[in-house]
DNA sequence: CGCGGACTTGAGCGAATTCAAGGACCGTGG
DNA sequence: CCACGGTCCTTGAATTCGCTCAAGTCCGCG
């Protein structure tokens, strides 16, 4: 039986390995860790992938919930609302992260999430993950820390949101992400931000105009260099200091210089936190 | 064989029944629930009961995690701490609500968490429960929903840290305990507070001045009559379309009104919120 | 080339903090 | 019984960090 042209070519690139756990990129991060091959292919069996192209909803606030959601490819947002409209975003996803475990306890979803680039997720429907559970344990318990993750990463952003200066936050934020990028094998000083100013600003609890002044802030120290959304990071070091709040950038009239504090430790402390932080700071 | 006088005491009230999940209050609010007498028995097997003083810790930053608390008896705080030593409160937890769970992913516990009152906590073995969950799915299901809302307390933080103000943060913060005192039988207008002003600050990321001075603004406007850590709420209407940033109250030379605003649906939003909340905001 | 969205920068303002002083309450010991 | 010290809390005044408002820049795109 002869396939036409134009149908085969999506055929091709996505193997039959290619298109399940076992051929994903992510497998190591993402649910599937841990599980040796044949228990993956009883996880691929309930799966089923999705594309999401920029800009849509994955899912809103108030849908019903079915099923989980793996980010393959791409970025994503969450963010809450509250009565009077005000948006809070709780959270910026990428590969290997799952999304939509707050709906488990209501079986609506809290958040509306939202594609920041052509993305595409794996579909874990709940209810057979479930069931998965009872028969695969270590499945199980690696679900149970992911969520376990999760819950770290809030109380993160709560300590961050309840206890930290704009600029902290800011050199906090970029951390996360080197961090998360370096643990998918990419670049950990040089990224592309895929959210808007606004958008990191709503993140952090600031405004988009305290974002730029930041931004503005670090460049001058040399920690950083950004320009549109290419990050470069300059400075890990001081970076991780300045959001322990170890050193404190100094604007003087003449230069701009990074206060250098006795404690290495800071960076130790820092780089030594899991690093498989799920979609929250630190 | 006869026992002596003043061992018989603890014995007596805590008769077979009282001393497991069966005949405990916080049944239908805490893990146990939805289990039948049977499998709620199975649970009973691996809890065992512990006391804990006020002001002592039941767990500190960085022991090993080898178990779950559901708090019996009292109050408890749990904060986190960062490199430079400031700490940052994550939540209050009161009788029912289950302790530990961001301690899962990495073995080790993420904050500390210190008695309010005298207190009495069970102690649910991490690895005895799991393998019970392959069991009683049931239990498994519960136990994600626990999780879950966690994740969605977490988030309602996030929301306040990152979009109210304090006048609103504080009247969250008397409406979440209203509720949850509610759900487990108490008096929604009348309790105490269990931690001081700093603690309150500390949770909201505000200060123990501006606590106060909010106390003192919502005295004022009648919502509320405070007296030491004795709360009376006067009003939960006006106090719900605050926090949700409806009214305002307005402060005027000579006397104190609140803004009455057209929506009542503010009231319908805040409170079809599920009440089940665990030790977070709204 | 002109438009619009995203971003930057400056000036002034305001909410909450810091600093400071004082008050209320509680347990202890004389 | 009251004085004493300590902790917790309240209140006022000055300060500050980040916000609001406003103007202007940069860049991609039709």
């Amino acid at each position: 039986m002869k396939i036409p042209l134009q149908l085969s070519f999506p055929l091709v690139i996505e193997s039959s390995a290619l298109r399940h756990c076992s051929g994903c990129s992510m497998r190591q991060i993402c649910l599937p860790a841990g599980l040796n091959q044949h228990d993956m292919r009883r996880l691929d069996q309930i799966i089923v992938r999705k594309k999401i192209a920029k800009d849509s909803y994955l899912y809103r606030i108030g849908d019903k919930f079915t099923a989980l959601y793996a980010v393959r490819i791409g970025h994503f947002k969450t963010y809450q609302e509250n009565f009077i409209g005000n948006r809070q975003i709780n959270g910026f996803q990428m590969s290997g992260d799952l999304l939509g475990m707050d709906a488990i306890s209501n079986l609506l979803h809290q958040c509306d999430a939202v594609a920041l680039d052509d993305s595409e997720v794996c579909v874990i429907p709940y209810s057979r993950l479930e069931a998965l559970f009872t028969e695969l344990p270590i499945l199980m318990r690696h679900f149970h820390r992911i969520m376990s993750q999760e819950i770290i990463g809030e109380q993160n952003m709560i300590m961050i949101l309840g206890n930290m200066y704009a600029e902290q936050r800011f050199a906090a934020f970029l951390i996360n992400l080197s961090r998360r990028y370096a643990t998918r094998g990419y670049s950990p000083i040089r990224f592309q931000l895929r959210m808007t100013r606004e958008d990191i600003g709503n993140y952090l609890g600031l405004t988009m105009e305290s974002i730029s002044r930041m931004i503005a802030k670090l460049r001058k120290g040399r920690l950083i260099e950004i320009v549109q959304r290419d990050v470069e990071i300059l400075d890990l070091t001081a970076l991780n200091k300045l959001a322990a709040g170890i050193d404190i950038i100094e604007t003087s009239p003449i230069s701009i210089c990074i206060k250098s504090a006795a404690t290495e430790a800071a960076d130790n402390y820092l780089l030594s936190q899991p690093v498989q932080q799920q979609h929250h700071l630190i």
